[in-house]
DNA sequence: AATCATTTAAACCAACTGGTTAAACTATAT
DNA sequence: ATATAGTTTAACCAGTTGGTTTAAATGATT
């Protein structure tokens, strides 16, 4: 029944300390006397779950990652329609940045750092291109949206679901210094707001020549 | 005359050597003798000019963001066109990114990490929001563009200029790993890309409405 | 020649870090 | 009851890091 919350599992919960922590601070950052702190627990314990703290950050980072392929590949629809597709991107995407607003600063930054990994990564985690590729030729052929490269869509829509919350300490300061809560309206409004963005923006020439 | 080339000015090799290594492994992976080893002289020197790690590090991380936000001022006139904004925002901010490809990660990341920073650092530094606000409404007013959140088109462009960059050891990986000369064309065909992008979203409706 | 800032070399230091060890305690299951 | 896995405590270790120090060399200035 509740035996869980007498006695959580402590490998999971070292696992949520150890992200809390190294989303914070990065890999070099990151204390391993911080991630036992924040697990209630001490050193010698997460040493005796896991063994390095290269073997935990794996763990955390390779989770982070899966979880937004994951996203990503689940609104990709080989034979679907662009506009559904984007519009499930987005709200999927925003949903989990908006749970984990540092996920993808956290990502960046470490495969910045170290590169080497990225190989390793990208044989492991695949994303859909190709089934995205067909997708967006055959919209297109249809004429449902003007031409466009698969990968200049792709980015937009990543860049800007992604921006607000890779910058968002400095946005709140520069945009929002006045008007703190006005940035939790910006975030709701802004969904709807891309969607609309991106629909004008693809939006095939002929629908506006026949409307008139 | 050329004097500069035989004795060149330490303090500012210095700094360069400490912009390089910073900006690839961040102020916590970024090592005194790695500093030191990258701008030829020794430990001893470096810390004859510079007293600590952190002023060496404040030096180039507030000349970093200085740059930024000097490109982005420059393109706002108050009394301009939003189109002519855009143009030159898009041109002028790929420009210093294909300089410096990392920095807005560094300045994201260690942002993130240090948020105590900011404060001072948005005193320091300030964007010319209302000038963008008001170049803005009016535009708006004059039915340039249709009706847009100032704060949207602003995070807008600098999420789809900066992505390809901040993420890019990745999409190198995910989107142009079999054709790698692919990204080079791709960054050159983006900055088009993405003015056209912008215009065509942004276009108020009475414009294909009057052409019909 | 003598003063001054710059630069090097090499040793040094205190603090911190990841990781280990050993002994003891607790709870649970057999 | 006894074995077992989980957990704590606290000391310990070796390596690294930022930073200092000292002495000696190298210039440039005057």
């Amino acid at each position: 029944m509740d035996k869980q919350k007498i006695k959580p599992n402590t490998g999971q919960l070292i696992l949520e300390a150890a992200r809390v922590v190294f989303i914070k601070k990065g890999l070099e950052g990151a204390r391993m006397q911080e991630i036992a702190d924040e697990a209630g627990i001490n050193k010698a314990l997460l040493h005796y779950y896991f063994r390095s703290k290269e073997k935990l950050f794996d763990h955390i980072f390779e989770n982070a990652l899966a979880d937004v392929f994951e996203v990503i590949n689940e609104s990709i629809h080989e034979d679907g329609d662009v506009f559904v597709f984007i519009e499930t991107f987005v709200d999927h995407y925003l949903t989990i940045l908006k749970k984990n607003p540092f996920i993808p600063n956290f990502i960046f930054n470490e495969i910045t750092h170290h590169p080497e990994r990225i190989d390793l990564l990208s044989q492991k985690f695949k994303l859909n291109i190709p089934g995205f590729n067909r997708m967006m030729e055959r919209n297109i052929a249809q004429k449902k949206i003007i031409p466009i490269l698969p990968e200049h869509l792709m980015i937009d829509l990543l860049g800007i679901c992604v921006f607000p919350y890779v910058a968002s300490p400095l946005l709140e300061n520069v945009f929002f210094k006045d008007h703190p809560a006005g940035v939790e309206s910006f975030l709701y409004e802004r969904k709807q707001h891309i969607i609309n963005f991106f629909k004008k923006a693809l939006q095939p020439k002929y629908l506006w020549q026949q409307k008139a």
